[in-house]
DNA sequence: ACTTGCATGTAAGTCGTTACATGATTGT
DNA sequence: ACAATCATGTAACGACTTACATGCAAGT
């Protein structure tokens, strides 16, 4: 997977490794995240498997490693993407940690679930607020700025989608939890 | 993470890995589940740290080796439910798809969102049948049956509402998908 | 006789992280 | 002068999966 959002990056030009990392923590970052020191071996390994090219620029004094994408490259991420999807397992820690939760005292549990609702609702702020950038920068009249700011994040309307998706999905969780909390509470009254 | 869910599992009782593996399956396993062959080394590291002890019984012939949780692994699992929880990467493969769709062609992006529709529906009939299973068996007038019900699944109202997020987590995917097709449909129409 | 389920285990491989290491440039 | 950012890379480690391997018991 990591080879192919390495792949989905380099299909609007070449970028250097540090280039994408950056790039994934402004759009990408809340549910996919990787570190440099994975990406660069991936890369080494896609020139291996001649996915990409890579092309050494000196830019301000600077080495930079430019890689692109080769046709076999394009193949396997078109591949890829028309793989059909199937549900991912959620692998979350939270639901683990509630499932054992009899484990654990009653008060202890609402601190825990109150927190947790807290850092839902910061995480809602964020991307509401990356959201709005986004709207902001392209309700402007002038069309150049707009396709240069588009341009620059590499924004298209899927990408906006996700933002959308993010927001809605904290949203929703943060409603469950607040649900659950005044479930459990109704029950420790008793 | 592995290591705790094991520890979690022996909370109420010794039980073996495949025992383990089973319980799983039908409890956690729409968010967590891991295979025999991760599950037998993991329990060897934690006999060899000292979380946990072994015991042999011999049982109609076959060899069961039963685990059981030691004071220390009792406290590292209590300081592991403690910690503060935090908001966990959702590591989506279909996000990230959705985030490349530029660059698949418009009749293809249909397709995919409607065969993954149709799958979260399937899996909001499977947990829900699960959760009216569950109803079911415990709206019983007699008591010993729903408690020994409970008992076998070792069920409590904490792995209920698990249960009710997971039906309520993939209503809403599926909602939001159901939406997004339609904007996607309007946008190709222009 | 055969398949399914119970029960355990190992080996190879994939995927990813953190920590360490280096060094240049840019802004304060 | 100093910190932050740009830019790349490696090593150690952790977590987990699949495939392989074994063997008994119970049901059909």
């Amino acid at each position: 997977m990591q080879d192919k959002i390495l792949l989905g990056f380099l299909q609007d030009g070449e970028k250097t490794g540090y280039q994408i990392k950056k790039l994934m923590e402004s759009s990408t970052g809340y549910f996919f995240n990787t570190s440099l020191g994975s990406i660069y071996p991936a890369f080494r390994k896609l020139e291996k498997d001649g996915m990409v090219k890579m092309k050494q620029k000196v830019t301000e004094g600077r080495v930079k490693k430019l890689y692109s994408v080769t046709e076999k490259g394009m193949e396997c991420f078109q591949t890829w993407l028309n793989e059909e999807i199937t549900i991912p397992k959620a692998r979350d820690e939270v639901l683990l940690k509630i499932f054992f939760f009899s484990n654990l005292e009653p008060e202890k549990r609402r601190e825990k679930i109150i927190f947790y609702v807290k850092q839902l609702q910061g995480m809602i702020d964020h991307l509401s607020t990356l959201k709005n950038l986004v709207e902001v920068n392209t309700s402007n009249r002038d069309e150049k700025k707009v396709n240069d700011y588009l341009n620059k994040y590499k924004i298209d309307a899927f990408r906006i989608e996700m933002l959308d998706y993010g927001v809605e999905y904290y949203i929703f969780m943060k409603k469950w939890y607040e649900d659950f909390l005044n479930r459990i509470d109704d029950v420790d009254k008793h």
